[in-house]
DNA sequence: TTGACATATTGAACAGTGTTCAATATTCTT
DNA sequence: AAGAATATTGAACACTGTTCAATATGTCAA
């Protein structure tokens, strides 16, 4: 038996979402069970029940770091950005490159559904609106006279193609015979979707 | 035990195929399983492995009425068509209104994944396509110079927007505040990417 | 230092999962 | 009617998430 207060529940926590990542690399998503988990940390699965809820819990915390990743990367794209346009192609390929680099991760961020009735916890939707904050900023920049409201309407168009366009190319549900590259798709799908927003004007949700 | 040659193996797959999806309605992905299906029809869970090789082959023929069932869907759509542009619109509509009634199906199609090294057989890859075809008929009207080729591209440029509007919308992944129609948003989409095709041109994959 | 209390941790249990396979019940053929 | 063929079962295996009584460990007061 691990002696007691040998970690708070703070750290049980925190090794338990590093471990419960690790796995996820190691054997994706069907590899990830409490036991699992558990193990790693030199624990037993009960221990995992008293630092969180259940294993929705630890997965909402692995999702929380994800984005936050997610959002680290992405911002180092805003942070050295030329023109706009080229700034939200490279945020959509970075976008890309985590969601193959870390594919389990990344899809468990969208697989991960709660029992019905329970909904997603604040400080964990506050990282996903973050995300479209950031992605807002060149947008921003590209349609200056856009308001504010309708601005972040537009970085969801923009970006559920983004998503969409990742997801369906790493899956292989395009079914596009012989070779094409996602990040052509990507690339063609943002620069379609800019320019019609700065010509057409947005058609605001 | 159910008599023998009560039912052929195709009867059984069938059976199974349509309990199911009863199931799938009933209780989503989740409840889905395979002493579940074998009880609704009758039989028991080996008896499916007579049939199936395994859940996952179950799974897919689920796929394959899904897509079947879409198919149905959106080339009625087709067929009524006025102007392009409306047609893909309305198309991308009824397959939000297909996810939205038929959720635990929809997903089904994107969140199964085969085991590492297995890959997706023929006749299911050919149902993906053929929606991709069917797509292509109004845009290949509003582009008509594009070569057939870049029009099989652009048709999945556009799909994959469509797509993860869907997906996002439906999962409550968009975390915009207040309420923001998942239609509104398609159509928003479909407009901006059609419109930037159209003036721009496609960047060829 | 010892005894009493508090609690961190375990391990077994429960109900479920996909999958396999020997045993069995049923039909078909001779 | 006997025997071959096979459809079907049901138990077994190794898992899963989750709960909870029992226990081991630490803390604090006397």
């Amino acid at each position: 038996m691990a002696r007691r207060n040998d970690h708070s529940r703070e750290e049980i926590q925190q090794m338990a979402i590093t471990a419960a990542i690790a796995i996820l690399n190691a054997e994706g998503q069907a590899g990830l069970s409490t036991r699992k988990v558990a193990h790693a940390i030199g624990y037993t699965a009960g221990t995992l029940y008293l630092v969180f809820k259940n294993l929705d819990e630890l997965i909402m915390h692995v999702n929380a770091a994800t984005l936050d990743e997610l959002h680290m990367l992405l911002s180092a794209e805003v942070n050295r950005a030329k023109n706009p346009t080229q700034t939200i192609k490279n945020m959509a390929l970075v976008y890309l490159q985590f969601a193959r680099q870390h594919y389990a991760r990344w899809s468990l961020l969208f697989t991960h559904r709660l029992p019905e009735g329970e909904i997603i916890p604040e400080w964990l939707e506050n990282k996903v609106r973050n995300l479209f904050v950031l992605v807002g900023l060149p947008l921003k920049q590209l349609l200056p006279t856009l308001p504010d409201e309708d601005c972040m309407c537009a970085v969801r168009v923009l970006w559920s193609g983004v998503h969409g366009a990742c997801d369906l190319g790493l899956n292989d549900k395009l079914s596009l015979g012989g070779e094409i590259k996602t990040e052509v798709l990507i690339e063609s799908l943002v620069e379609n979707c800019l320019q019609g927003m700065m010509q057409h004007g947005v058609t605001v949700c």
